[in-house]
DNA sequence: TAGATTGTTAATCGATTAACAATC
DNA sequence: TAGATTGTTAATCGATTAACAATC
């Protein structure tokens, strides 16, 4: 596979390839051109054949792609065949939401022990996996290879934590406190999970879908009024 | 304030804007300049003074901006000053933490209902949020205004679910199912909540930086053998 | 006034789309 | 072979950055 310099939306896109590849699969189909890959995901096909070039050559003229192979590709392009090991900080509703129904093994992840300060979780164990005190974490994080954290504490202690996270080695955590983590800690990979933002992001086109409304009404009444 | 047409990487800005005000309020920040936002935010000056003028003059010559304005202003834009009502359909884990832990209200929502078919659940109450049934959701949806829902239930109703809701008026989601919603239903606006796709993004550039690494070591061996 | 910083126009850079030869 | 669709190059479009006059 090349690794070329590949920009961002690129790399934001191709999760969504792979989840449409897999729907694809679970419907039995086998075969899928760049015109309908592209009509299923409201993008070009021009676009989805760049994308795709950026890491190689998967689909065949005057064919397309093998929906099974291309799915492999792209797997193994964001590193969901790596068998990647993930730990989980803080079992609050957040946390033990993920642990819940967030299946990292279906996206080639496992998700290896989880920690917290809560006496009354420590020493339990959701979905087979175990929760341990955060005491415990400088020693784990030094004895097992750890390629992500999953950070779900409080916001108060998402600064300190992160810093004992990173003291310790980590490369790469999935923050989901409402602190951006991501200038500080340079070497560090985070991916910010923003909820807030998301929905601030809708809350923005109902604003305009109502104003727009809004417009149009007050334009309707002015032209009765002008009758 | 103005309503063009402002691309989408502007509005995905937005939100991260009125965070960091925040922060700087609860610090006691009360003057602050593109270059200085820029700085905390990783973006340049002249990316944050073009995305303000999107929507109007916020600042002063010489001085730079408010922060309580200028929070007050983005507030506004993002339509975070209208007491939207939410309503929340689906109280498994995702939607129970969304309950227990997003503050709606600290945004300018008011989470006004919850919904779900677990008899153990309808009737009670969480922060204050009242559980009903979904077989009075359509009922509820005729009576109150409902000016966006919170969809988090499972996969396999998703569809279905949204159908009814679109059917019964309701004109933005805020999706937290795995199910894309973005192409059907047209007018409706969707904001999706993907934890996959962040996870797969994370995963890729722990990749990229894992084969860098490899790459380096394989160099340096290889350097060694020719000792 | 001098220094600072805005809002905006122009220049650059990058991403998307269109077009087409290659070929299955 | 004829039709379809890829991978890639070139053209277009849009977003970011630089520069600077306006002015607090």
């Amino acid at each position: 596979m090349k690794r070329v310099k590949v920009s961002n939306n690129v790399i934001r896109r191709m999760p969504r390839y792979l989840r449409m590849l897999d729907e694809l699969m679970e419907n039995g189909v086998n075969r899928v051109s760049s015109f309908q890959l592209g009509q299923l995901l409201g993008l070009t096909p021009s676009q989805i054949r760049q994308d795709f070039s950026c890491f190689g050559e998967f689909g065949q003229q005057g064919y397309g792609y093998i929906v099974s192979a291309l799915r492999e590709q792209i797997a193994s392009i964001l590193g969901a065949d790596r068998g990647y090991s993930a730990v989980l900080i803080g079992v609050g509703n957040i946390g033990r939401a993920l642990m819940d129904n967030f299946c990292f093994s279906s996206w080639g992840f496992s998700l290896v022990a989880a920690f917290d300060v809560n006496p009354a979780l420590i020493g339990t164990n959701i979905n087979g996996v175990n929760i341990y005190s955060m005491d415990d974490l400088e020693t784990y994080l030094h004895n097992n290879k750890v390629d992500m954290v999953v950070l779900a504490v409080p916001k108060d202690v998402a600064i300190p934590v992160t810093n004992m996270l990173t003291a310790n080695g980590v490369e790469a955590i999935w923050n989901f406190t409402n602190v951006d983590l991501t200038a500080p800690n340079s070497s560090t990979i985070v991916e910010n999970v923003h909820f807030s933002d998301s929905l601030l992001s809708l809350s923005y086109y109902v604003s305009e879908r109502q104003d727009e409304k809004a417009a149009r009404a007050a334009r309707a009444e002015k032209a009765e009024n002008n009758q």
